[in-house]
DNA sequence: TATTGTTATACTCTATAACTATA
DNA sequence: TATAGTTATAGAGTATAACAATA
């Protein structure tokens, strides 16, 4: 018998692994990591959203997201401000710098895109993500929600 | 401007983390772990090789292959025979336990895999792996072997 | 002296749970 | 009493280097 070839399931889980650690290289260059640079990305999306919506909302544990916010603020990437109704909540929001860095590691994003799919023709990338899309939807992933890989051993 | 939808890298990224845990799911409930599947396959595509041929052509550190081997002998996976003319080296086989749960986890592998693609006809299957083999290959990945997940943070 | 496998250890990461300040 | 954020800590996992046996 032939030695069963890796089917889609296995090729995803090793070319995704592959995808994210070139991206991880290229955000370094960065001082981000890809869990850093979907944070900038939230704060973006929502300016003003609490640690615990960020936390909810990416999966993160409230206590990660200190210490993702802690490192950005002092960079001066992100900013905290206490809220005026509720003081206990911490309203996130990018500053300017914060703004520019998240514009240069999407770049980055866009540039490891298209290395990536470099053997592939327009046409064929446009059909692979739209097959790609449909199986995502299926499984209820969120968009540019990453479920992490806490089960490695 | 339109909020960017996800490019294919990030889809693989997110596909792939999610189709491992499922995997590992699965082959949790017979005691295993993805990385582990993948020892217990690759001494029996290659019976009585080495733990360092093992540790070089999976990418592990030695030190992790004895504690994986540990693991397998134990449960009378897996026997060690130390070799002949060099009597440094351990040979690593699958006794007949270990032939029978990989089979499993083969059967596993296989459920999963119909199961992830579900949303896909059959020839949408075949036109997505297709473009997966090619990605792959461009990218020099070996079948079969899963470069792991070393960078996240 | 070099290599295979093993063990020990130092290091990082993660998750949990205490703690504070507000409500 | 409950919640947002923070801090402290214990456990797990990882990598490195020391070690014994053999070459």
């Amino acid at each position: 018998m032939a030695a069963e070839s890796p089917g889609i399931a296995f090729l995803l889980s090793q070319l995704g692994a592959h995808a994210a650690t070139q991206f991880g290289a290229r955000v370094e260059e960065l001082g981000l990591t890809p869990p850093l640079v979907g944070v900038l990305r939230m704060i973006s999306a929502q300016p003003g959203l609490s640690q615990q919506q960020l936390a909810g909302e990416l999966g993160l544990l409230p206590s990660k997201v200190v210490a993702f916010v802690d490192d950005l603020e002092r960079r001066g990437l992100v900013t905290r401000t206490r809220g005026t109704r509720d003081r206990r909540v911490q309203h996130l929001t990018l500053t300017t710098e914060g703004t520019e860095l998240l514009g240069e590691a999407i770049e980055a994003g866009a540039q490891h895109e298209d290395a990536f799919c470099q053997a592939l023709a327009p046409d064929e990338r446009a059909q692979l993500k739209a097959l790609l899309e449909r199986l995502a939807r299926s499984h209820e992933l969120a968009p540019g929600v990453h479920p992490g890989y806490r089960w490695i051993r």
